[in-house]
DNA sequence: GTGCATGCAAAAGCTTTGCACTGCA
DNA sequence: TGCAGTGCAAAGCTTTTGCATGCAC
C-alpha cells in the first residue's frame, strides 16, 4: 500500500508534503519536527516547517504516526505501530522492537488494574547493552570501534 | 526522613522554596511546574515561577524527582521511585500503581534485548477501566455518580 | 469549481538565562 | 563569610495561528 492510498485511507488528501513527510519517517524511523524539516528541506526546500507541525498534527489524529518524548521535552514522531521505543538513557540511543516483550505485563496491568495498555505507545528508558558494559559511555551513540 | 534530610543527603542545600516543592509533590503525586507553583503560591505568593523550574531541574538531577510527559507536550514531575504511571489516553486520568506488573516484561527485554529498563522511569498509555466500559467519557476525570 | 492544504510572517507560550540580592551552611 | 539559591525581568525557542494563494479531488 502506497502513501497515497494510506492518506486517502485516512481521510486526508495526497499532497506530495505529507508523502514526503511519511517517506522520510519511514526512513528515519523517528524523527522531531526540526530533523524532519532537515531532511525534507535537504530535496525540497520550500516546504515550510509550520506544515510540517500541522502535517504531523493531522497524521497524528489519522493515526499514521505517534508521538512520543523520547529524549527530554523533544517530540519525537515515528509511524504508529511500528513497536515499542526503547531509549537508553545514557548514551540516547533508540531501538524500536516488537511489542511481544510487553505482552505479559500489558495483561498483568490489565488484570491487577483494570487498565488496557496500549501496546503501540510504549517507550521504555533504561540502558542498553553497550552502557551497562562499559557505563562510562556518554554522548549520542557509540562508536564501533 | 525529612525532606531536609532528603536534600542534604543530595548535596543540596535545604531551602523552604526545596522543601515547598517536595511537599506539594508529595501531596499532589504529580504536577507540572505551573500546578506546583499555582500551589505553592497560594500559601506563598513571593515564591518564583523560575525558582520552580530551577529547582525541579536540580531535584532531578539529584534523583529525588522524575519527570515524565504524561499528557501531550506538557511536563509532570513526581517524587521518583513511586512506582509506574498509567495515563489513560480518553479521560486523561493518571494513577501510580507499584512497578511489580512491569517486572516480567522488564525481563523479558533485557533476555532479548540486553536493555535494561528503569522501572522508576516508566509511563503506560492506554484505558481505564472506566473508560473501557464507557467509551464515550471525555475531559479531565470521571464524575462519580 | 470547491474547499482543504500550504507558505509566509507574526504571535503566543513555555522555559531558560543574566544579574544583583539573600540566606543557608 | 562564601557561595549556592532566589526573585525579577528579559531573552530564546519551539509551536501555533491568520491570511492569501495554490492545488487535490
Amino acid at each position: 500500500m502506497t502513501w497515497i492510498t494510506s492518506l486517502r485511507t485516512a481521510g486526508l488528501r495526497a499532497t506530495p508534503q505529507r508523502q514526503f513527510v511519511l517517506e522520510t519517517l519511514e526512513e528515519l524511523q523517528h524523527a522531531t519536527p526540526t530533523d524532519l524539516a532537515a531532511a525534507i528541506q535537504e530535496q525540497t526546500p520550500s516546504v515550510n516547517l509550520s506544515t510540517i507541525y500541522r502535517t504531523l498534527d493531522h497524521l497524528d489524529e489519522a493515526g499514521l504516526v505517534s508521538r512520543a518524548f523520547l529524549v527530554g521535552a523533544v517530540p519525537h514522531y515515528f509511524l504508529h505501530g511500528r513497536g515499542l521505543h526503547l531509549v537508553c538513557t545514557t548514551c540516547a540511543f533508540i531501538e524500536c522492537v516488537p511489542p511481544t516483550a510487553m505482552r505479559a505485563s500489558a495483561a498483568e496491568v490489565r488484570s491487577q488494574h483494570g487498565f488496557s495498555v496500549d501496546l503501540a505507545d510504549v517507550v521504555l528508558r533504561g540502558a542498553c547493552a553497550l552502557c551497562q558494559s562499559a557505563p562510562r559511555a556518554t554522548g549520542a551513540g557509540h562508536l564501533v570501534a
